[in-house]
DNA sequence: TATAATTACTACTTAAAGGTAGAATTAATC
DNA sequence: GATTAATTCTACCTTTAAGTAGTAATTATA
């Protein structure tokens, strides 16, 4: 696709997250163990999502992670954009080469149509969307 | 999307060889400059072109590549299976987590549309379907 | 107030992709 | 056969993403 880690690590943790019942605070060692992610790579992650404010953090004894804005209000689309990994350029998804409007590979119109349909899903799903199926991911 | 700039290369590369009228041979410098990739580069993965049998080498003075097989028989398929940019796990597009036949996150059969619609068209369009539409790639 | 538990910051290391250099090899042509 | 124009091979350099380490800052609680 190919997402980078930070991106995809991003989407599990705010989705396992979103999926607690009771909205309390989570701390790093708990979603790192939780999710199989290095723990200080979580933390650099969760740094930026507090910087750009998606989560809050809670610094000092008991504190921890709890989401600043709904979470039917995030969008995958937004986790991606954190990272540079959002497919909103305009050139053809494989960006194989110099097409545009006016010169464009025989399949730049073909692969308009699944660019869309992903950019669509990035838009309108939402992390209540991904969480909250009975499967962890 | 995002395949390596060798996947890349190679499709344009591969395309513009397809559009030449007269099916001579094509040496890398005229490659090079024609598709603005570094010449040493160029040769790097050209090489690997040969290995696979996609073109053939002529050596020495004179020399240069031509295909070894049909344009109408190379799938982009083909050639993104050669720097492994295929998209042919069994994990979900994102491949954010977990998620398989058994337990998969919400998000999971809806990015299995666009997937498949994308691997559907690696597979059907030749390098005679990117070629030859008066706009070089 | 001391301690323990927690996040934030700064900087470093590692691994992989992308790209470059130069010499070796090959073969047409003079 | 020598020269020259081309590909091929081996090895290296550079850049970026991924991950690690150590320490500082913060705060609840005993």
């Amino acid at each position: 696709m190919q997402l980078s880690n930070s991106s995809k690590y991003a989407i599990r943790i705010l989705a396992y997250m979103a999926d607690q019942k009771d909205s309390k605070l989570m701390n790093a060692t708990e979603l790192a163990e939780a999710l199989y992610i290095p723990y200080k790579f979580l933390t650099k992650i969760m740094t930026e999502l507090v910087k750009v404010g998606l989560v809050v953090s809670i610094r000092g004894r008991e504190g921890g992670y709890k989401f600043e804005k709904k979470t039917s209000e995030i969008m995958v689309s937004d986790i991606l954009d954190i990272f540079n990994d959002s497919i909103k350029d305009e050139q053809c998804v494989l960006g194989i080469g110099f097409c545009n409007g006016l010169c464009k590979c025989a399949l730049h119109d073909q692969w308009m149509e699944p660019k869309l349909l992903l950019q669509k899903m990035f838009r309108e799903s939402s992390l209540e969307d991904i969480a909250g199926r009975g499967c962890k991911i």
